[in-house]
RNA sequence: GGCGCGGUAGCCAAGUGGUAAGGCCGAGCUCUGCAAAAGCUCUAUGCGCCGGUUCAAUUCCGGCCCGCGCCUCCA
């Protein structure tokens, strides 16, 4: 069965498959804004992506799938980053990039074939804006911006179905000085000395100097590394308005041809029943959790525990309950035999995965084969499910907490305790170490010292 | 106000016009001095509320209540 994906712009259920002659599926993924940490919701999208990226590469061969997702190198957040901080753009978006690579790799999300950056793009997005402005679609606004004219486009609006919205009127208008019309949006922002810093690039003709506005870098960099017409692109929720509609209008314009044949759209990830944010408190970045001592895979498993389309309400229980049944996983796959057992034993695994990528109900599937045992299922088989999922399952490196010497002392003597039969002491100073936040795990030849989890 | 998503056991979460997957937690048991680990077993006559259609609805239709998200640069 071909993979089922819900599309956003038919609002139906589409199988996925390659329109181009060369049978590459040309697959776009919107990435993240380097200035900051990118935290937990962004990595839902992010793990969602790249099991479909996995489960694409099943379907046509890991040669056939040409997987794209961009960073966001310039735009509002980072230059005000570097206002902030006072240093290069370069400097703090490499950071960012860095901490970005490492946060995927511990998540095990394969690496996209091509993750271009906007600033590597700059004459593409000129080359871009000058197009719309020959073919009329854009125009030069009194401050040397550019903008691109709405009106020009009456496609616009069928993703996001924005003329069945009412525009609420915001604060934004107050910057709509320089546009002919209030949805008119920015493809080409002019340089504002007291805001940029140093951060400019000679302008499209007839333009002022100044930056890219923010949509535009994805039309650019997929013509650029996927052509005109992609097979499908994906991102959360909150980027179908306007960016995405914003990408349909430019591309659209300036090449006249479909812009993408599939559009994919994950939804928010909540934290304690709502969105998140620092002001309360619910906002966690992957490394806020490993330093609570949870992996990195059960992050990936939590966050992939719900079904993409629907919001998924993460919690620190749901951490608790993504390393047990990981546990039990790996315990699976050690009780395999190396060879023989059924080779589609998965296959209701599989099925939901094709299923608009249900992935609870792959999870499902999966541990329903899990808990009749290891006996007659091929080894081959469970790793298949566990590469499309994603999962690694080496014993977790976890991180060997210094232990304080005080505590290595009641270690000590608790063991001495024991061994001498005194278990009434054995007992006291277990009490001890778990006060002070400490688990001692006995074994028959010697002991070891966990930290409580925080 | 507009658009969209959802309300299923203590928590997370699939699903179906024919009588509720799965994970976690919890309980009991086995094994262990204790604890942990591991294994086995059990855990929703019920799927927001009220009507309707139907032989049959949690699943379809209508109304209502509640929650969440988005509405110009947030994955």
């Amino acid at each position: 069965m071909a993979i089922q994906l819900f599309d956003s712009l038919s609002r139906s259920l589409q199988p996925l498959k390659p329109s181009h002659a060369d049978g590459v599926f040309r697959f776009y993924n919107c990435g993240p804004t380097v200035y900051a940490p990118a935290h937990i919701g962004n990595f839902r999208t992010f793990t969602v992506n790249d099991v479909l990226r996995r489960l694409l590469e099943l379907e046509f061969g890991a040669g056939k799938v040409k997987h794209v997702r961009n960073l966001t190198d310039v735009d509002d957040r980072t230059i005000g980053q570097t206002q902030k901080e006072k240093r290069p753009l370069a400097e703090i978006t490499q950071k960012w990039t860095d901490k970005f690579h490492a946060d995927c790799d511990a998540l095990n999300c394969l690496r996209p074939h091509v993750e271009p950056t906007a600033t590597g793009h700059i004459r593409e997005q000129v080359d871009m804006i000058e197009c719309l402005m020959q073919k009329g679609n854009a125009y030069r606004a009194a401050d040397g911006s550019v903008y691109f004219k709405l009106s020009t486009f009456p496609g616009y609006g069928a993703l996001s179905r924005i003329k069945e919205r009412e525009l609420k009127v915001t604060n934004a208008v107050a910057d709509a000085d320089h546009k002919d019309s209030v949805s008119d949006f920015a493809l080409w922002k002019a340089y504002k000395p007291e805001e940029d810093g140093d951060v400019k690039w000679p302008g499209p003709k007839g333009a002022s100097e100044g930056r890219p506005g923010w949509h535009i870098e994805c039309s650019a960099m997929i013509k650029k590394h996927l052509g005109e017409t992609i097979d499908l692109h994906t991102g959360g929720v909150d980027l179908l308005f306007p960016h995405h509609e914003n990408e349909i209008a430019q591309s659209q314009c300036c090449n006249g041809t479909t812009f993408a044949n599939h559009w994919y759209h994950s939804e928010h990830l909540l934290v304690d029943g709502t969105t998140m944010s620092k002001s309360k408190g619910n906002y966690y970045t992957l490394s806020d959790l490993t330093d609570k001592g949870y992996s990195p895979m059960a992050v990936r498993y939590a966050l992939l525990s719900g079904h993409p389309r629907k919001q998924l309400n993460f919690t620190l229980d749901s951490m608790h309950a993504a390393e047990s049944a990981l546990k039990h996983l790996r315990a699976f796959h050690a009780a395999l035999a190396p060879t023989g057992g059924s080779e589609n034993a998965f296959a209701a695994v599989f099925a939901a995965l094709h299923d608009d990528l249900n992935l609870p109900g792959a999870l499902g599937a999966l541990f329903t084969v899990v808990n009749q045992g290891p006996a007659g299922v091929s080894r081959a088989a469970f790793e298949r499910v566990l590469f499309v999922l994603g999962f690694k399952l080496d014993a977790p490196a976890a991180p060997k907490a210094d232990i304080p010497a005080a505590i290595a002392d009641l270690a000590a003597k608790r063991w001495a305790a024991k061994q001498a039969k005194d278990f009434a002491t054995a007992d006291a100073l277990r009490k001890d170490l778990a006060a002070a936040g400490w688990s001692m795990l006995d074994r028959k030849d010697g002991y070891s010292l966990e930290p409580l989890k925080k």
